[in-house]
RNA sequence: GUGAGUGUAGCUCAAUGGUUAGAGCACUGGACUGUGGCUCCAGGUGUUGGGGGUUCGAGUCCCCUCACUCACCCCA
């Protein structure tokens, strides 16, 4: 154990998994581009009222996970638990509502949760995430989804499933809860106290529930999508018919319930079979009510993010993680001509070639060693002979050849290459 | 917050309560004096997570604590 180490939950990421990060994050964003989604930067902490307002004060997020404290001017602030409600601040602060809509932001960035970390899990973890705002149109809820889909596609994800649902609005949602309670009333003697308690305050998360007698006691519940008011039920079959039009392989799970307040009719969540009990690696869903609850006009908006972590872990499987390698390693032997490499390194640099040089007093097999390990692909070699006759040795360590170039000729030798 | 499992070298793992705690990989150097990979040799590999207890004697048994892992819970 070492005298200091990062705290519980957070991690730290470094070569080589971070390479698999940075093909995630350049895939995720050429194809939001494509889109027509541009980059929004929220800052990490906002007061804690903004998350409360928009998650919900009785959610566990809320009252039990938020890394809240008191600045030092005695106001409560909070690192952001998740993405969406900065940005919806941002955009009503900011007056974006009056910008041709929709207005199409992705962000990416750290989110933070006080859990206990578990596979999938941390108390830091990356999002990667989108919002679409003012449309409510469904087409832009399929649009999004067909988004998720050639990301995953492009980083080759196979065996992922695309789970939607509505949960309606705030006009039919409180028939369902009805119907659901009405149906679960004689029974609910048979649940776990978790779901007794759900039974108190939010009945549809018993749905799920995922203790086996829970599960076998709730077939035969009422389905939120037989409850759905003309108006979510119009979107959410016209949603479903757009994905069957562009061939997306969706299902519907009726039991998928948010833990957020904010949602409203539709819910997705992707989920890969090859990840634990965490094992969803992007979710969203659309929220018509969040900018009009923090003060802007009514603005339907969508949006979902992408668990960085998780997509990562996915990768890790069915990807070998390419190191990147440098083009030459300058080996030396005496002092004139390490000054030398220091030269010749500083201009191949200068024209954007990742150069090497071997330090100290090694000998030249350990600088060659040393190339070797960093997988460069040529080395040049300065020694006493060379500097005399103004020739460099160059050595390509994949088939063991080499030659002579001449010192005026370096940086042509490498850019031809 | 609850439960279970695991902590030995940088990594993967051995060692019946009994001498000075080991192997492979990796790392550094050498054999090869100015040429990598292969082979061989040599060498740091360490408060056995930490603290306390039982014992003539603890890596091993007991208690506490910490960390990690997985699950519950929760969740974009």
């Amino acid at each position: 154990m070492t005298k200091y180490n990062a705290l519980r939950g957070f991690q730290d990421i470094f070569p080589p998994e971070i390479y698999l990060w940075q093909r995630v994050e350049k895939t995720a964003k050429e194809v939001f581009l494509t889109y027509g989604f541009q980059e929004l930067k929220p800052p990490i902490i906002e007061s804690t009222e903004i998350f409360i307002r928009s998650i919900g004060e009785t959610s566990d997020i809320v009252e039990k996970e938020m890394y809240t404290f008191t600045d030092k001017g005695g106001r409560s602030v909070t690192l952001r638990p998740e993405g969406t409600a900065p940005v919806v601040r941002c955009y009503v602060q900011n007056r974006l509502y009056n910008l041709p809509s929709p207005q199409k932001f992705f962000y990416s960035g750290p989110m933070f949760r006080y859990e206990r970390p578990q596979r999938g899990r941390l108390r830091q973890f990356y999002h990667i995430g989108i919002e679409a705002l003012g449309i409510s149109d469904p087409k832009i809820d399929a649009e999004i989804l067909l988004m998720l889909r050639t990301i995953f596609d492009r980083l080759n994800l196979r065996g992922l499933s695309y789970e939607l649902n509505s949960i309606g609005c705030e006009r039919c949602r409180p028939n369902y809860k009805k119907a659901l309670m009405d149906f679960l009333k004689d029974r609910i003697n048979g649940f776990c106290s978790d779901c007794k308690r759900r039974y108190e305050f939010n009945p549809m998360r018993i749905l799920d529930c995922k203790i086996k007698e829970c599960m076998k006691l709730r077939v035969g519940s009422p389905k939120m999508t037989d409850f759905l008011c003309e108006g979510c039920k119009v979107h959410f079959d016209t949603l479903l018919s757009l994905l069957r039009f562009a061939e997306f392989p969706y299902s519907i799970n009726h039991d998928m319930v948010r833990g957020l307040d904010y949602y409203t009719r539709t819910t997705f969540e992707v989920r890969s079979k090859q990840l634990g009990a965490q094992n969803a690696v992007a979710a969203g869903g659309r929220y018509d009510r969040l900018v009009e609850e923090f003060g802007g006009p009514p603005t339907p908006a969508v949006g979902f993010a992408i668990g960085m972590e998780r997509v990562s872990e996915l990768l890790s499987y069915s990807d070998k993680i390419e190191i990147p390698s440098p083009e030459v390693f300058i080996a030396t032997i005496g002092t004139s001509a390490a000054n030398e490499s220091l030269v010749i390194a500083s201009n191949l640099r200068n024209k954007g070639i990742w150069t090497e040089i071997g330090y100290s007093k090694n000998s030249l097999k350990s600088q060659l060693r040393k190339a070797d390990r960093l997988s460069a692909h040529y080395v040049l070699i300065i020694g006493e002979d060379e500097l005399k006759t103004g020739k460099l040795k160059w050595k390509r360590l994949s088939d063991g050849s080499q030659g002579d170039v001449a010192i005026s000729k370096v940086l042509e030798f490498f850019e031809r290459r």
